[in-house]
This record gives structure tokens, sequence and C-alpha cells, in this order.
DNA sequence: TATACGCTGTAACAAAAGCTACAGAATTGG
DNA sequence: CCAATTCTGTAGCTTTTGTTACAGCGTATA
């Protein structure tokens, strides 16, 4: 029905029957085209020296209803410049059979990627990988119900690139005894999002207290312990399920993966060459006779 | 006198400080940066699920006279932006003399998540999708030493929708237990991608002697489990990173999760209800009137 | 020169946007 | 548990915006 309409072309295939104030008014939107369409009618008209009823006859003359459907439209085509070329992926195949359940799941994580990552300052993440990277340090991870997965998944592999690293085991009541270790040196690293644990929040203090440096991936409204930790990490986690996505999260645990492990290659190929002679000679399962 | 703000910025540097109504009208204004903005206070209240003078009081919260403030500067980013489309994504190297290790990194996550969605089949998916949700059948999962946490992640799902979910101890010697339940209603789910286990091999083998249904989780090229299994979901995992990324097997996962959740609603709500009350979690967030 | 006609601005007005004050709700701290 | 504090929505208000009606102006044509 409404489909989208660009107002250049408009603009174009119209110009003859243009009157000269018109002209002045499209002269106006054109110079700083789509954006400048985007202010209020007075200041249009006051900047293209006509009146305002001026501005309107022009957004009826290009097939508009009034000027405030020009403006959406003028919106929507600056929303779509502005989109990063990231975001192209968006186009789906007409022809699958996927159900749209599926489509729609699939397009909100998309989102979810592109906008996590354009909210994500990329000194936070720097400043991430430096204090992962530093050795002296010790690393402890936990995780909530859910994200205790992703706390999981981080920790595999932290563990397998440098020393020091903990998983805080699953039940908070053996939390005090890792606390014992969190020192000024100790960075913890904890995932929060919506139905935010109180635990996980008191271990932050707690830790906090001790001088540890905490380091928090949370949803996009951010959890509670936000105002303490040190470097947060916002993640979309919205999608059309009951449940939260968390893969946006997981794409800046991997990109961080990568980044320390191209920061100190040498130091993190030994350990893991190390690890692969080990796992090689250790086989325990043996087919049942 | 009036130097451009980065609103952005402002929101970034505030962020410990907003309240949870602030977020999600920040939510709403960075999810399409910086048009969404554009719009009406009343539009842009209503679309972070606001009144409109919380959308008032955060732009006074970053520094503006009010929401038209707010809004020039909005305007003037979009119309920079607009105008120098090249410079759109740089914020990434120019910072810090970083490398674009992280942007080739999201963009190939982006790759891997198309294909992996264009790879699989729809029919795969839906037959997977009704067999996890056959209340009559035993799911059994268990994943290879990186995958184990997507296991961990399906399984903490899953375990939550539904009754009669295992997950596999960590270590293979104990597995052999866990057969004897496996008869010709049972399901294994399996993660294996390359570094192929023999282990999970050996597993998939003896369960499917034993009448099990497998479900394989993979990468592009298939682990050796893929001539066996009955369902095999084959993920794109690679990244310019010396590690595989399984962010494309978590999208399938999810996705099944929203599947089959909404499949069997009723069901599974009893189930999450009687668990809700159970956890006893902070509220955040309000339900809208 | 008269007059018809399209172009444009003025002025008045309805609609909406933006803002303020206040009170109820939620949260925090004792 | 209650008091203090913070957060947030409602209702009403002012301002601005978008719109309409109309009248003046200029031009073209008879």
């Amino acid at each position: 029905m409404k489909q989208p309409r660009i107002v250049k072309d408009l603009i174009q295939d119209q110009t003859a029957s243009l009157t000269p104030a018109d002209r002045q008014v499209s002269d106006v939107l054109l110079r700083d085209y789509p954006v400048a369409g985007l202010k209020s009618i007075t200041k249009i008209a006051d900047a293209a020296g006509v009146s305002t009823p001026t501005v309107i006859r022009l957004a009826r003359k290009l097939g508009f209803e009034g000027f405030p459907e020009l403006q959406d439209a003028l919106r929507d085509e600056a929303s779509a410049r502005i989109k990063q070329p990231i975001r192209k992926h968006e186009r789906w195949p007409e022809e699958r059979g996927d159900s749209p359940r599926f489509r729609d799941f699939a397009e909100a994580v998309f989102d979810n990627l592109s906008a996590t990552i354009d909210r994500l300052d990329p000194a936070t993440f720097d400043k991430i990988a430096r204090v992962l990277n530093d050795r002296r340090r010790r690393i402890f991870l936990t995780g909530g119900r859910i994200t205790r997965s992703n706390a999981d998944y981080f920790y595999n592999h932290l563990q397998i690139i440098r020393p020091g690293v903990t998983l805080l085991s699953q039940s908070p009541n053996v939390w005090p005894q890792y606390l014992l270790d969190m020192n000024g040196r100790a960075v913890l690293i904890l995932f929060d999002v919506r139905r935010y644990e109180r635990d996980l929040a008191r271990l932050a203090q707690l830790a906090k207290d001790r001088g540890a440096v905490i380091i928090l991936f949370t949803d996009q409204w951010g959890s509670p312990i936000s105002k303490i930790a040190d470097h947060v990490v916002n993640a979309m986690i919205e999608v059309p399920s009951s449940w939260d996505s968390t893969i946006a999260i997981n794409l800046i645990i991997e990109a961080l993966i990568a980044e320390v492990q191209s920061r100190r290659w040498d130091a993190a190929k030994d350990r893991i060459e190390a690890l692969e002679d080990m796992f090689k000679s250790t086989r325990i399962f043996r087919k049942k006779p």
C-alpha cells in the first residue's frame, strides 16, 4: 500500500511544474538532504524565505497527505542511509520455506548484533582486552541462571589461553571462599541479564570492596551491578521468544578471545600445544564388549 | 559556543546513572541511531513504553535544555553521518590505532550466520523441533571440549521447558550408565565441531545401536557422526581468530528453543511459572498497563 | 485597460508537541 | 518493618506546529 517514496526523485520528476517558491523550498530540502527536511515546517519555510503554507503545498504536490507524511518519508530515507553496511544482511531470500517465526527470530538476532556492536565503546573493548591480557591478574568468572553457560564458554577459552582463570562454582554459598583470593590484582567477570540476580550483585560488591576489577556483561537496560563495575558491556538480548537471546554477548566474548589471543600469541601457543598433548594421552572411554 | 555533542557518548558516559525508564528511552534512541530520536517526543515515549516527561528528563540529564535541543543535536549528527558515509563506521581504527580486527570479526560472524541459515533445511529444523516437542521422549545432551557450553546452554532452557532432559556429565567414563536409559524413545543431542572427538563418535554409535534418535550440531565440514545421525545441523564456524565461532550454532539453538516453547506454550507455561516462584529474583521491569 | 487565473502571504485556528506540578509507586536505608 | 528518598506517570497547561481560508499581487490574455 504505502511503499517508500524517494523524495528526491519525486522532486526531480515534478521539477517542471514547480513554482518559484516551491523551488526555493526544494532547494533547501536538497541542500542537506534528507536531514534538512526533518526540522519543523516553520524553520524550513524560514530558511527558504517562504511561508509555511507554501511548504505544505509542495508536500501535497509531491503526493503526500501533508507535511508530516513528507517528513516521515525523509526520516526513513535518512535511517536507511545511515544503517551500517553490516546491517545489509537483513535481506531474506523469498523462496525459502522457513516458518515466519524462524525468520523473525533470525532477523531480530541480526538486529541485536548490529545494535550491540554499534553501542559498544571501542575504548571499553580495548580496556577489557588489556586487562584480560595482563598475566599478573587472576581472573574469576560467573554468571546467572542462564548466563552461566556464557561464563562457562568464556572460561573454557580463557583458561586455555592464559593461566590463573577460575570459574566460580554454581552455588553462591561457596562463593565466599573465592573472595579470599580476590585482591587488587583480581578481575571478576560477571554476566547478569534481566531477572537480575541479587546474589551476583552482592558478590560484585564484596569483590569490589576487596579491590577487584569488575567486568560486567549485561543487557541493554543494565544490571544494577553497572553502577559499581569498572567496565560494562551492554548487549541487546530481546527476541520474539519467551526467552532472551545471549548471542550478542557471545559475539563480544568471542571477539575478546580473538583479541587477547592475538595480542599474546606466543605465550598462548605453548599452553595450547601442551594441552593438545595431554588430551591425546587421556582416552578413558572405551567401547564396551 | 554551542559545540556539537555526540548524544551516543553522552548516554554512554551517564549510563550508570540512568534509571530503568531512562534506559528504555535511550535504548529506543540507540536502536536506530540517530534517526529514531528525530520523531516527535510522543512517538518516542510511546516506542519506549514510558511517558513523555521521562523523555524530557533524559534530555535534561544529558545536558540539554529540553527535548528540542536534544533533537537538534541528533539532527546534526545525522546530517554529519550522511555527508561522510565513509567515515561512518570508522571510529574503530581511528580511536587508538586499533586494527579493524573487531570489525572483521563481526563481519565474519554475520556472514556465518547468513550462510548457516541459508544452508539449513527448513524441514530439518521442523523435524528437530517436533522431536524436541514430543514429551514421551527422553533427551540427552552433550558436547565436546568447547561445545560443551553450547550443550549446557541448550540444556538450561530445554530443561525448563519440558521434563526428561539430561545433560551428560563432562567425563566420558561415566557415559555408559546414561546409555542404559537410551532406548528407542531417547534422543541424543550432540555437538561436535572440528577437532572432532572420538569419544563423542563412540557414544553416538552406542546410542544409535540402542535405538536412540541422534541429533547432531556440527560445522560446515561435518563431524564423522553425520553418517549415523538422524538430523544434522551444519553451522559455519570460521572466523579470523585462532578459535572457531559457535555463534551460528547458538542461533539455531535459540531458534529451536523459541520454536518448541511456542508450540506447546500451555504445558511449558506451568513449568516456568512454577520455576519463577522458586527463584526469588529482583523485579525491575513492570508490565505495561 | 480590464479581467481572469495562478501564485503567495497573512491571519486565524485546531491539533499536537513540549513542558510543569503533583501525587502515587517503587526502592533504599535504617 | 517503616521512613526517607527516588522514580515515574497523570493531568493540565503553554507553546509551537501544521493547516485552512482568504485576500492581495502579478502576469497573461482579450
